[in-house]
DNA sequence: GGGAGATGATTAACATGTTAAGTGAATTCC
DNA sequence: GGAATTCACTTAACATGTTAATCATCTCCC
């Protein structure tokens, strides 16, 4: 079998984390942990969002979200209402103090994300972006080719 | 502010998860979950180790590592003894019943990464690989870069 | 226009990630 | 040689990942 360190998800796992590990610091010293500050930022992009597009851009799993939203909104970082249309939907927006928030972290998220441009290279960067989004494409349409499928129709 | 979905993050952890989509069904039709097959996964490679070695290998925190070394303990999956010499070391092993259900899983598991290496292309998977590592090299010694510190003397 | 099915969001249940604290064993250092 | 420290591992506590189930609304179709 593979040499065990060269697998493709352990590779890419201990990327992200090399990287996560020089952001979670700060993040964490303004009281955000690294889901909740995808969501703000993410926030900061739009006027007003639906959850489930929210979830898209934000790559997270409904069951999280909802978690992260209520908690959130308790802090009174975003604000929430049902659309108007459809009383299913929920429409999500940043207030003006998770905004200053942002604000706040903003400075030093750019000074960490500039050093680690510095040190691997911005071309080289630019070159593992394109790349990532390839394999990402690359994958797309292989529906899980399950073995042992238990039920037949499935 | 950088576009969102252009964060290098977020590039990793979408080129991970399209990854590891493709994997999660087989694993779990075999009952296990990603974290549990890296760990016995590690433990084919040798023939005994220590714990916190284990951790480091797998790539997984200790409190994880204690929790799913129970459960595989539990299901006699591995085994589990305290090292000669210094009673504070565990030494676990991969058992026969461990070792059987990896190679009930692995024939999948390879075909998959065939499968993903097809898409991909062999050296365009060895290039991301070589990128990735970089990467991790490039932040090695980026000591957090903390701003806010609270504490002068940490 | 009302009931079956689809859809958006949440809740539930269990596993892991993450940091801090605890526990027992080894080492250091007077 | 024993108190203080360090070390390996585990527990604790809280947040998120993951899948399944629930709940309310909406749509469609008769």
């Amino acid at each position: 079998m593979r040499e065990f360190s060269r697998s493709l998800p352990m590779s890419l796992l201990r990327a992200r984390e090399a990287v996560m590990r020089q952001f979670r610091p700060s993040l964490r010293n303004h009281g955000l942990t690294e889901q909740q500050w995808r969501i703000l930022r993410a926030l900061t992009a739009v006027d007003e969002i639906e959850v489930t597009e929210l979830a898209r851009v934000a790559f997270l799993l409904g069951p999280s979200l909802s978690r992260i939203l209520r908690d959130l909104d308790a802090r009174a970082l975003i604000e929430r209402k049902a659309a108007e249309n459809d009383g299913r939907r929920a429409v999500v927006s940043i207030s003006a103090k998770g905004l200053k928030l942002i604000e706040a972290v903003a400075p030093t998220s750019e000074a960490i994300y500039a050093e680690i441009t510095r040190r691997y290279g911005a071309r080289k960067l630019a070159e593992l972006h394109e790349m990532l989004g390839a394999l990402e494409a690359s994958l797309a349409g292989m529906g899980s080719a399950d073995d042992a499928e238990v039920e037949a129709d499935e």
